[in-house]
DNA sequence: GCCGTTTTCGGCCCGACTGTTTTCAGTCG
């Protein structure tokens, strides 16, 4: 039983418990524990056997038992009872928008007790006639159970990059809007976001509204209030607006920002003091403040800023009062990209193009890392090939100020634990990043001999993309990450974090637990095309995520500091 | 169900929008 199994338990009693109508707060007590959890640094059947349970905090002597219950048998005989209850048809109910819990409960009382029942009853007109439902919400659900699948989509980072751009262009140009931000888990470099959310400054917030429900990458307005207001964009995106006069743009930016968890926990704080936190500013002593600056609002709160990417309750609440936040690792650190494809493999561009992109971007220095033999439909480099390719670039080099390529590989992880070249030939490149591309669906213990036997390689000073995950298209490897990052640590050898949008790999959870570790990172975008260099920013959140400073990234190390590292990374 | 410089009992984050109501509950972020 893993903390994610636990979680999604602790979730789905705390949904039954609110459908139920049972105390709010306990069903509360749940969900707060199953994020405790989720963001923990520890397992729970670790706790369960030192017997530490309830050191936790959020969890107390009932919920420790369930805990302990679940770790030892498997089974929650509470959680088999209430799922007897309401069974998981009906917790699908909730995810209709406009349907919570109390909606629910009417649909039970009324004999509908699964999501055909509730489309049937919705059709036959039958809906309406239930107390607090009508013609409006009856259609409502029939359009939410309709578009169920397409709604619970989230998007990619990149995705959405494209349509903030888009949108918040369109708010800028306009004349009312003093200041447009974005905010929302976008703004908290979220790996996937739900939909954007946009804060304007505006004297005229009729005006600002009125402008964007009407802009047109607009298809459908879902809600226009005086304040606010939801559309669905043509790009089948979400997006909320909040316009607040300007003096209040500080303290609703926050507030929209979140996360949620960072928003209640921040508030229940201020409570402690009497003091009183909204999107409308800070109430002290029937004093209303109103910070002009985000960072004046923390200051006011007595704490120090706290970056967007860390806003998730993960800690930064109590770093930031005892002023030992780290100073997380910024775009304009990053010195160089060590993992690029070229044309030799299966990449777009030249060696001269691919240099002059990264100069482009005030680089140092660019890596280049074409595929090794065994990937032959990637165009994998033979030796002959490699060395001619190292020619190349040495030639290149003499052009080249302030600048220099590296030779690089890389180099596949074979299924059986071997490299594709061997160590007479990776101990003649400045680069070797060392991934898996084949066997994913080997077992644990395979998988982590393979990486392993990768990291124990003098010569390797990466691994790619380490759990091999595509977001919301392929799991990880089934692979054990913390003896990763444990062993990583030991042997000084970098795990990549993978910046292309679809990958973000290592994730910013295991950023955060390698990082304690000491392990170092390389921020690469395994760019097979020059325009792929701009996700490197993609990568740049993530490390900032998992709270990664600049001095754990070696891409951000002058060229002559990354070389004395390349050679001895603590070995 | 948890928790305690206000508490071992009585609290537990805050406000806008919508629809169904005639003053508010439910939902959402």
């Amino acid at each position: 039983m893993t903390n994610r199994e636990v979680c999604e338990i602790f979730h789905e009693i705390a949904e039954i418990l609110e459908i139920l109508g049972e105390n709010p707060f306990k069903s509360r007590a749940y969900r707060n524990a199953a994020r405790v959890l989720e963001n923990a640094g520890f397992d729970v059947q670790d706790l369960v056997r030192e017997g530490r349970l309830e050191d936790v905090p959020g969890i107390g002597s009932a919920l420790a038992a369930k805990i302990r219950e679940l770790v030892t048998t498997g089974r929650l005989a509470y959680y088999e009872d209430l799922k007897q209850k309401a069974p998981r048809d009906v917790l699908e109910m909730l995810k209709i928008p406009g349907v919570g819990a109390k909606t629910v409960q009417v649909f039970l009382n009324h004999n509908i007790t699964s999501l055909q029942e509730l489309e049937a009853a919705a059709r036959d007109q039958r809906l309406r006639e239930l107390p607090g439902i009508g013609k409006k919400t009856e259609e409502e659900i029939l359009r939410g159970l309709a578009a169920m699948q397409e709604r619970q989509k989230r998007w990619l980072l990149s995705v959405a990059s494209m349509a903030v751009k888009e949108i918040g262009g369109y708010l800028a140009g306009l004349d009312k809007a003093a200041r447009v931000e974005v905010a929302g888990s976008y703004r908290r470099g979220r790996e996937t976001v739900g939909d954007l959310d946009f804060v304007v400054a505006s004297d005229d917030a009729p005006a600002v509204i009125a402008r964007f429900v009407d802009a047109p990458w607009v298809r459908e307005v879902v809600a226009e209030g005086d304040l606010k207001a939801t559309v669905i964009t043509v790009w089948g995106i979400q997006a909320d607006l909040y316009v607040v006069a300007p003096p209040l743009f500080a303290s609703t930016l926050h507030h929209f920002t979140g996360s949620k968890e960072h928003n209640v926990a921040l508030r229940e704080r201020a409570r402690q003091h009497g003091w009183k936190i909204s999107e409308y500013g800070i109430v002290k002593e029937e004093e209303t403040l109103t910070p002009a600056t985000e960072e004046e609002f923390f200051q006011l709160i007595g704490l120090s800023y706290i970056p967007p990417e860390m806003r998730e309750d993960r800690g930064e609440i109590r770093a930031a009062e005892r002023g030992e936040l780290p100073r997380l690792v910024e775009t304009g650190d990053i010195e160089g990209d060590l993992h690029v494809h070229s044309r030799a493999s299966d990449g777009a561009n030249t060696l001269e193009e691919l240099a002059e992109a990264a100069m482009a971007r005030g680089y140092r220095y660019l890596a280049v890392t074409d595929h090794s033999r065994s990937l032959a439909f990637t165009n994998g480099l033979t030796e002959e090939r490699l060395k001619e390719q190292r020619e190349e670039i040495d030639r290149l080099n003499r052009e080249f100020r302030n600048f220099r390529l590296l030779a690089g590989i890389e180099v596949d992880i074979l299924s059986d634990g071997r490299l594709d070249f061997d160590d007479r030939v990776l101990s003649q490149l400045d680069v070797v990043v060392a991934s898996v591309h084949s066997g994913f669906r080997q077992d644990q213990e395979t998988l982590n001999r393979r990486i392993e036997a990768a990291l124990k390689n003098e010569h390797v000073d990466i691994i790619g993309h380490p759990t091999g995950r595509l977001i919301s298209r392929r799991d990880p490897y089934a692979l054990d990450v913390g003896r990763v990052l444990e062993l990583a640590a030991d042997t000084g050898t970098a795990l990549e974090i993978n910046a292309n949008p679809d990958r973000l790999d290592l994730s910013d959870a295991y950023v955060r637990q390698g990082r304690d570790l000491g392990v170092r990172f390389a921020i690469d975008t395994d760019a097979h095309h020059v325009n792929s260099l701009d996700d490197m920013q993609y990568g740049v959140l993530t490390a900032r995520r998992g709270w990664a400073q600049k001095q754990d990234v070696i891409n951000t190390l002058p060229l002559d500091e990354l070389e004395k590292w390349l050679k001895r990374h603590g070995r």
